[in-house]
DNA sequence: CGAACATTTGACGGGCTTCAAAAGTCGTGG
DNA sequence: CCACGACTTTTGAAGCCCGTCAAATGTTCG
């Protein structure tokens, strides 16, 4: 019997175990889910599924990144999520003969763990108290959305890259000391679909904070944030 | 026993059943909503709650409408939802401790009805078929947030208000053959808070419109939609 | 009918977008 | 390890559109 996740990217043993959805699971039951589990790697820049694709699948990040986006009318890419290590994606369309509404690229090389929507299913059926966790996911998801509507109709610019940035960090900063260093997972255009900018307005307003000694630029991947506490007030 | 819903404000007897949660609730388990529901009204104007207020109970709109809205950082209105009869609000906070990340007010007259949080737990718990129904709603509330978002991030503001205006016509328009009559319940203000815009550039797009022969106002509350098929190619 | 309030219209300034070009960065292959 | 080319980012200049302020007009309701 198969007792650990043979994927090549997981470190863990049972890779299912690092999404919030499983994490009360017994060992028994992660088991099964680990066997069920398929596994796909992406490339840098690399489509997961585009608008209209049959949403028949659960998707977990185990490695990498990606974003999740859509076009506006005047069409303009829209970011709408940024993913991570252990975020996962597909969920809510499960129940429904659905499809996706946005698209999903690789923001670098990513390693995904994924299981059919049967699977899914029967899972959930196994273990019902999946249900009110797929609720918690379902809200935080919500208020993402309308901090992010927040965001958007803040007219100063610095103030929302600065939310920009705060959420960043969150998921892609190492605290070191007083100072958070983080590798970007977005070039100056996706933070620029993300905020309803253009790239050269996020990279001039980058500048502006640089100036103010909020946050220094090592190249153009890696930011440290000086100081957290004005970042915060803007 | 008391078998009809004593609200002066309910043209049905049963005013929870035009609910979509408890659409599919049987005649004794709806009498048993009915009976532990009270009625509030409130005055055009008048503030349901406000952020940071605990979210101790559920409403319905029964009667009238009413806006959701938040603060941006730089301290304009940001509505984020309107409501109109049969709508509902609070469900979500009510598993948790919560209180509200918003603030809700009345558009006009507005008759509610709501149930403390024990009482829509207990319902809760004898049919919980509802919560499947609470997961569909959930979906429904991320789904509306992301067109929000990418209405938002439309530079376009002809095609902006125009998506703003198909909304408000599913709630509130009346077809009158190939024209669709709509009783706005947003003021100019409201609609730039909704838009994130200010009330004189929604005045002035609206006058656009109004020359494409795409809409015709009556005063100021009431908008005719000339030409539904050229507002949604905007 | 009048006062309070909402909407429209006008003029001006500022900041974002656009277009263009220079500078910087990254990856590949020699 | 360097060099080259492709790509990304930065910087600059000009123009347009929205926001702001102000005033006039319109609307609602006591």
């Amino acid at each position: 019997m198969l007792n650990t996740c043979n994927c090549s990217a997981c470190n863990d043993k049972y890779c299912a175990k690092k999404v919030s959805l499983f994490s009360n699971l017994d060992t028994n039951q992660i088991l099964k889910v680990v066997n069920k589990i398929d596994h796909k790697s992406y490339k840098k820049g690399e489509i997961l599924f585009s608008e209209g694709d049959i949403a028949d699948r659960f998707f977990i990040v185990n490695k990498g990144s990606l974003k999740v986006y859509n076009y506006t009318k005047d069409g303009k890419e829209q970011i709408l999520y940024i993913l991570s290590e252990s975020d996962f994606l597909g969920d809510l369309n499960l129940f429904k003969e659905g499809v996706f509404d946005y698209y999903a690229m690789a923001l670098e090389d990513t390693a995904l763990c994924t299981l059919n929507k049967q699977d899914f299913n029967h899972i959930l059926l196994e273990n019902p108290e999946i249900n009110l966790k797929i609720l918690d996911y379902a809200y935080e998801r919500i208020t993402t959305l309308e901090k992010l509507i927040q965001t958007l109709n803040t007219k100063d610019i610095n103030t929302r890259l600065a939310n920009l940035l705060i959420n960043i960090s969150k998921n892609f900063g190492i605290k070191k000391g007083k100072e958070i260093e983080i590798t970007l997972p977005l070039s100056r255009e996706d933070m620029a679909s993300y905020l309803g900018l253009t790239r050269e307005t996020v990279s001039r307003h980058l500048s502006d904070l640089q100036n103010q000694n909020i946050i220094k630029m090592i190249g153009n991947k890696k930011m440290v944030v000086l100081d957290m506490n004005e970042l915060n007030n803007l």
